[in-house]
RNA sequence: UCGGAGCACCA
């Protein structure tokens, strides 16, 4: 069983659907009985390659099949459902949860927070974040940057700040996304006086961040007209030994050129013509 | 052996 369901959730994580079936299939020929790892192996897979109604399909031959549903499974089927936009289903998963008396964790309240994200209904998603807490669980980095988003989302940005203070009163690590949270706030607020202190306080772990990470920090910089800020967190970027490449100079091109700053924009061209990058 | 958020340009 064990080596089943190691063989099944290695097959969706490659994205061999057809092989991880054929393997669900065979184990039940041998009489080998799938038990809740196996479903939600199965089910997690679906859902990495958005195959939603398989997901759901194999929760529901889970109940007839009479196999206990665990609380990870309850999870899946609360992304499975939020991620298509079902949050109602969703919440009905919540209702048999809790009506099996299944205890919810953090991670199916972080699941339930980021279904009520895509709903765009933050002040569902505060509520569960404070039905969390009323159930004594502490809420961690991934379940605030979760209600965070929900925030932003629901233009609340002065809501994204003051969680912010709470996290650091708890002495929560700011994550690399929760500084980007705290960004897109500060940007809807126009902020960039807070945003730039955040900025500030993660340039020693630039070295870290992904190009994407980067490159978005680059385009809030130009965004809000912080040239200078833009160019040296860029010349940090390449003293830190990071591989630049053309969406980077794309990102620096088009805030040069926007703010009228064409000498810079020549310059810039130039170093890229230098590293061997072709223009697009 | 299984479950959670976030990541730019372009499209």
């Amino acid at each position: 069983l064990v080596a089943y369901n190691a063989a099944i959730g290695s097959y969706m994580n490659v994205g061999e659907y057809d092989k991880a079936l054929a393997l669900y299939e065979s184990m039940k020929e041998k009489k080998i009985k799938p038990d809740s790892i196996t479903y939600n192996v199965l089910m997690t897979g679906c859902c990495k390659m958005s195959k939603y109604d398989e997901a759901i399909g194999f929760l529901d031959e889970m109940t007839n099949s009479k196999v206990p549903v665990s609380k990870e499974v309850y999870s899946s089927a609360i992304s499975a459902y939020s991620k298509q936009g079902r949050i109602a289903e969703a919440e009905s998963m919540y209702a048999q949860m809790k009506a099996a008396r299944c205890q919810p964790d953090i991670i199916t309240y972080t699941k339930l927070i980021h279904a009520y994200s895509i709903a765009e209904k933050w002040e569902k998603a505060y509520a569960i974040f404070e039905e969390m807490m009323a159930n004594d669980i502490e809420p961690d980095v991934v379940s605030c940057s979760a209600l965070m988003r929900a925030f932003n989302k629901g233009n609340q940005p002065a809501k994204v700040l003051s969680l912010l203070e709470y996290m650091k009163d708890k002495n929560l690590p700011i994550s690399d996304a929760i500084c980007f949270e705290v960004i897109s706030a500060c940007s809807l607020l126009r902020d960039w006086r807070t945003a730039i202190e955040l900025i500030k306080v993660m340039e020693p772990s630039f070295h870290k961040l992904s190009t994407g990470q980067l490159n978005h920090l680059l385009h809030f910089l130009g965004k809000s007209g912080k040239m200078e800020t833009m160019m040296k967190v860029f010349l940090k970027m390449v003293a830190s030994g990071a591989e630049i490449s053309q969406p980077t100079y794309s990102v620096l091109l088009k805030n040069l050129l926007a703010s009228g700053n064409w000498r810079k924009y020549i310059e810039v061209l130039q170093w890229m013509e230098d590293t061997g990058i072709q223009p697009s």
